[in-house]
DNA sequence: ATACAACCTAAACCTAACTCCATGTCAATA
DNA sequence: TATTGACATGGAGTTAGGTTTAGGTTGTAT
């Protein structure tokens, strides 16, 4: 069993943070000591590691708390969560796609400024034309 | 040469954001007709690619145009915009590694919920026990 | 017993990136 | 000439996801 503050330093969430997914009902089933002290255990940790990755993957908070009321209800729900996680799959995948453009892009830029610097100038002839931006962006 | 409403069209920006980031001079050289009437060109589009690419590296629109007035102040600035795209470089390759992460368990998920499907049951106890890891993985 | 650090709540505040509104101008068509 | 639709502006409003503040309570070390 951990206090909020172990749990805070241990997965690098401010206790600020902690206390608002609670507060939003992301937490539901955080116990509490008599004196009102929340207490965490393993599976807590367990449920921010799945709020983490679903939010790393582009859902918002509201959606995961409606997922896990899904959880709550039961079978009934296992259609709903399967097509969530589909969902899920493929904007993931669309985002790694996106940013892996993104990526090459970037690239080719840390070479062009590699090659600027050692020329002292962006007035290099070949890679000027490939620029997006022919005239402001160098 | 192209309206602000070709351009929105064009690119699927909404006018609403592409007049959002002339006035917070993300778009410094755009030009106006007598009547006052923006007029984009090319190098406009370019730079709404680039502004695009920034953005999905994570890159904030205070920083992207801090990047464009490099771009104007010229040669002496080349070592600050190689350092600002080596640092984007490794910012979204972190990022892709998160969201492959996230992907990873997500496929577990998908996996998970297809299995409960067939069986009619996620065949667990309750919510904590649903989320945790340690039944997600065999 | 008394500090004092860590906990609690409600509510105000914050930031980025838009988005909408009221009001007015411009340009092509009937 | 009059209508109409796309354009313009400044400024207010929105949303998500927190963060901070004020004021109070709990738990532990001396």
């Amino acid at each position: 069993m951990y206090t909020i503050g172990e749990i805070s330093a241990l997965l690098h969430i401010p206790i600020s943070t902690l206390r608002y997914y609670d507060k939003e009902g992301l937490l539901p089933l955080v116990n509490r000591t008599e004196g009102n002290i929340r207490l965490f255990d393993d599976t807590d940790i367990e449920c921010l590691n799945m709020i983490e990755c679903l939010k790393t993957s582009g859902l918002q908070l509201k959606d995961i708390k409606q997922f896990f009321q899904w959880c709550e209800i039961g079978d009934e729900t296992i259609d709903q969560r399967h097509e969530l996680f589909l969902q899920q799959k493929k904007k993931t995948e669309e985002q790694i796609a996106k940013l892996q453009d993104a990526l090459n892009r970037i690239n080719y830029k840390c070479e062009y400024y590699r090659i600027a610097k050692e020329k002292g100038s962006t007035d290099v002839p070949g890679l000027k034309e490939e620029l997006s931006m022919k005239y402001l962006i160098k």
